[in-house]
DNA sequence: GAATAAACTTGGATCGATCCAAAATGTGCG
DNA sequence: CGCACATTTTGGATCGATCCAAGTTTATTC
């Protein structure tokens, strides 16, 4: 399969068809432009010469545009853990969906090695899955490409995507009150309350909320949720833990063994805590209600189906795309949640 | 975020530092060349004209090396509609891991708007998941970039990966044989056992398995097992559907109602298989024993747990991927499969 | 202090294609 | 036939960076 004779250019094709570059560059870029027998020739010739059009790069170079959108994952996943992430899955489906309506392409684009890839991406805009990557999105700032950042707002210069996670969980502690719960468990990502913890590249810290971020907005909608039927966020066991952390489940349940609902800000987290409380002979939702956040399919699929927050990550991708594709003025969206209601929640035990 | 003002080149730093196009440019690509304090002033006037390095065009342009690769998903499907394919997502994993390792990065370049997408793509090289674009390979062998063919084995001078779908499939009903079946029901997706269909592109038809389609394999592969039990394939009821067709669950059920086993090429078809029997009252596996084919995640979370032909797909992912990044010599792999028993498959009903 | 070696810097050519203004060719009409 | 005008074709410049051979500066040594 090696074939080691040089690839045929423009340059060839014009000289063995008897015309000049541009001629042979018009054929393929602006036939009408070219007499349709020459037109013809040139064909003719570039066929014999293996030569399938012009090459991508030079051309590239010329007009800037590459037509793909580059996203970055949170952290430090890899491609492979991205695709393998449900959450991140949603929102990459979402992105996908635009861009196959306008024919661009997607590139994951990791930052394992530490940073760099933003600086060298072949893409024409970005997108930061989280604002988690301050020197990334510093870098495409400086490429002077348009990026949007999701799932926060880290001001008003800043494209943003954002999911009313505040609301959603409101809603979802609403619907266990509702429901007679007053005793509660919280397996959380982080324990910060006070002021934001990122502030946007190469700008001045924002007094608001800049920058803040999706978890705590979820810790927000639990606390005013609670505080509405006078319980303090304070008096509930908590356990903070990485999303995927096998232990918070059975922690929690140790540390709130009188919860009769446990709220969790993913569903993989809720659908732990559901096998954990099964393990200990617990019967969910008839001893222990629990809600996640995320409408993954796996919540779907889980015993039970699980009651969770649809964080509408297709919907947010879907949105992200269209901002940097549009490169309009700055957008900041917010998008509602939509709490779904399943079979992990029910009426309070009495 | 619209910044107007034209952004800097490696010339406009060069000449605010005082130095020449090709120091400026070694600053960046071989400090080593540079004496420090030169070096350190370039970095120090780049920066401050917010120059976040070389272009990735022009530097492309120069280098030729793009350090990605195309993935062709089969038939017309569309980015998004790749990603939600559960055996399509395998491979690309696959892919993606070995990417992953060396620093490349993956493109899914569909062919909705018809031929092209091979043709202008911003890749070093393609993976084709299935022997259905013979255009697109056409084109992929004109830009001379190396390709592999997945699944399918075009000929002696085209690298290709599959996978022994013929063995697999044998050992699965040579396992029904084992559990006392004699009748069976087939959900396939070709009738086809005649000449090969496809003969790799610019070249001549090949006489011998050229082109072999892995669910000709399939198919071969129930063949040999019912023959070695004296049964010919011919005398077998077989639906013909395409993968996601929700109707054949429902034909083969009809059309084979003494049927203690249903083969089907995938796992989604199997599924369905188990979804449709459960509507009519059977019980699987007690009166009804289903086999699909791929090892996706549904297939080990349905209800019960489906035996199925592990189709390896990850790893022909990883081994597709080798193969274009080494670009060596002509590799045709052949991969084994594994059959995956769950609890889909159990006894024939006396 | 001059010869020699080493380190650093530079201009010009190059990658492959596209754009643009000017030149060549072709057409219509008085 | 000659002039104005439309259609094609062309050479040169350009996109942004890298490579290379040659030139310049600095350091080393006798």
């Amino acid at each position: 399969m090696a074939d080691t004779t040089p690839p045929a250019t423009l340059l060839h094709i014009a000289r063995a068809a008897g015309v000049s570059r541009s001629t042979a560059s018009n054929v393929f870029s602006h036939p009408s432009r070219v007499r349709a027998e020459v037109c013809e020739k040139v064909r003719a010739v570039a066929s014999s010469l293996g030569y399938s059009g012009p090459d991508p790069r030079g051309r590239l170079l010329r007009a800037g545009k590459i037509h793909a959108i580059g996203i970055i994952p949170p952290g430090k996943w890899g491609v492979a853990d991205s695709l393998k992430n449900p959450v991140f899955f949603l929102q990459l489906l979402g992105i996908s969906e635009v861009c196959d309506e306008v024919g661009a392409s997607v590139l994951i684009i990791p930052d394992k090695r530490g940073s760099g890839g933003v600086q060298t991406a072949l893409v024409d805009s970005f997108i930061f899955s989280r604002f988690d990557q301050l020197a990334e999105i510093e870098s495409a700032r400086l490429r002077r490409l348009p990026y949007v950042v999701m799932d926060a707002d880290p001001g008003p210069d800043v494209n943003s995507v954002r999911v009313n996670a505040r609301a959603g969980c409101h809603a979802a502690v609403r619907h266990l009150l509702d429901l007679g719960h007053r005793r509660f468990g919280i397996i959380s990502f982080l324990r910060e309350f006070g002021p934001p913890l990122f502030h946007p590249p190469g700008q001045q810290r924002k007094p608001d909320n800049a920058g803040m971020d999706i978890d705590q907005e979820k810790l927000r909608g639990y606390a005013d949720a609670l505080a509405g039927e006078g319980i303090s966020i304070d008096d509930v066991p908590m356990v903070q833990a990485h999303p995927w952390e096998r232990d918070a489940a059975r922690l929690i349940l140790e540390k709130a063994p009188e919860a009769t609902a446990i709220l969790t800000m993913s569903a993989m987290q809720g659908i732990r805590v559901m096998e954990e409380a099964t393990l200990r002979g617990l019967l969910v939702p008839r001893d222990l209600s629990v809600v996640g956040f995320n409408d993954i399919p796996e919540a779907a699929n889980s015993n039970p189906p699980l009651t969770t927050v649809d964080g509408m990550g297709t919907e947010k991708g879907r949105i992200a795309a269209r901002i940097v594709l549009e490169h309009g003025p700055v957008r900041r969206e917010v998008i509602e949640t939509k709490l779904v209601v399943r079979s992990s929640t029910a009426q309070a035990p009495s």
